[in-house]
DNA sequence: TCAAAAGTGTTTGACTTACACCCATGA
DNA sequence: TCATGGGTGTAAGTCAAACACTTTTGA
């Protein structure tokens, strides 16, 4: 259902030709990881146009807002692409955006969601800022605790292993994982645990903080009020 | 004398209102880490429109050579700011440029070269710019060879541990730097020696390989015959 | 012979990897 | 009592950091 994506205007009837914002939105769903696209006729990446006076980080979020019906619960700028297009260069800034199940689950999204590993769009675009978008969520897994804004509030370790496991594409040690988290500190103990079948109940964590460790890569935006906070490089 | 910065545009002179691209240009001087400012009036970054059909990156090199009359060792894009400005949003790509120090021997290059860290730009987003390139020239010293675009073809051991230092802004432990820089591979001693002082000549060492081990933040370009190279997150 | 930069090893602690069994529960 | 996933420790290897003296040269 793309119809809701006009107003500033949809990629397919720019009202600024050449400059776009493409989203990439990944959500994990039954232990996958999704990417969400509005298919019209082809599908794609959900994109839209800044308005005149709308940044390309409110753009993002606005378009995210338009297919979701709610918020995204992450967003990072990825890279700026400017495909030739019929003798003339488009610009598409792309964005990545994770979304946290409970984001879903009240309101049915717009458009399909589609496991990443199965995706292959037309749009070669489209593709490398899908394919982009993962490089970056692997790579930030290893470093960040980016992997949370996938999680609902509470999670058990092993649902956080899965998310990794199914994110990075291949196994990890349970006692080496384990380990390794909760030495960094990141997640604090419940009380609570979950018991859902005839085995031993899980603990459940929560972030220790919902500060970002996450954003050193992309740069405080000048003339913002609260600049996002810049970690030290290694 | 950015008088040569016109055609497609300069960023004064705006072809295509709100889009632009801004460079950053960092060279090794005496041992400095300096930045390319070009001054009318007010000193600011290199900067300039895309044609209708040139790509950024092609963009950002037309804006290199227009500045030093000769190519740029090495580019990546950064990131895309849209500040407001009289409450239209200007759209601002920016690329780090680094140069060798004989791309800027047999080439007065235009604007002023400064010292990076005695730079202080009116200009906000300018300044951003900057301050990110440095964040990311920083952050990939860890772990490229990135640094080597910034040296002549052959150099000493001490010369990239000043380069690294003045980067840095921090002392590095010699023995270990050597030890770290050796086994990783990337150099190849010559059997050639530089004797410049009363004390032992120092050996003198290339690239082992031109390849970069650089890209792997920034995406392959669609549509590109020879895309850029991928290595695998860690 | 002196000053100045080049060059060189070892020890320690931290972190990463590989690896296998017992625990608590519901059916 | 059995099947299921939850939970735990140790040993080996690798990597980073700290640290100081000898070598070669020209003046």
């Amino acid at each position: 259902m793309t119809t809701s994506l006009h107003d500033p205007g949809f990629r397919h009837h720019p009202a600024t030709p050449g400059l776009s914002v493409s989203v990439v939105l990944f959500r994990l769903h039954d232990g996958q990881l999704e990417v969400n696209l509005s298919g019209d006729p082809e599908p794609g990446l959900p994109a839209g146009l800044p308005g005149p006076d709308e940044s390309l980080d409110t753009a993002a979020r606005r378009i995210v807002r338009q297919v979701l019906h709610t918020n995204e619960e992450y967003m990072e700028q990825l890279y700026t692409f400017s495909p030739a297009n019929a003798g003339e260069r488009e610009v598409v800034i792309s964005y990545l955006a994770l979304l946290q199940p409970q984001d879903t689950a009240h309101s049915a999204a717009d458009g399909i969601w589609r496991r990443v590993s199965q995706v292959k769009l037309a749009n070669e675009v489209d593709q490398a800022v899908i394919d982009y978008a993962l490089v970056r969520l692997r790579a930030k897994l290893g470093y960040t605790n980016i992997a949370f804004h996938l999680l609902p509030e509470m999670f058990t370790l092993s649902e956080l292993q899965r998310a990794y496991e199914n994110i990075l594409q291949h196994a990890v040690d349970k006692r080496n994982f384990r380990r390794r988290i909760l030495a960094s500190g990141i997640l604090s103990q419940t009380d609570q645990k979950r018991r859902d079948g005839s085995h031993r109940p899980a603990a459940l964590y929560r972030f220790a903080s919902r500060e970002d460790h996450t954003t050193y890569l992309t740069p405080p935006q000048p003339g913002n009020a609260n600049p996002t906070p810049q970690e030290s490089p290694r």
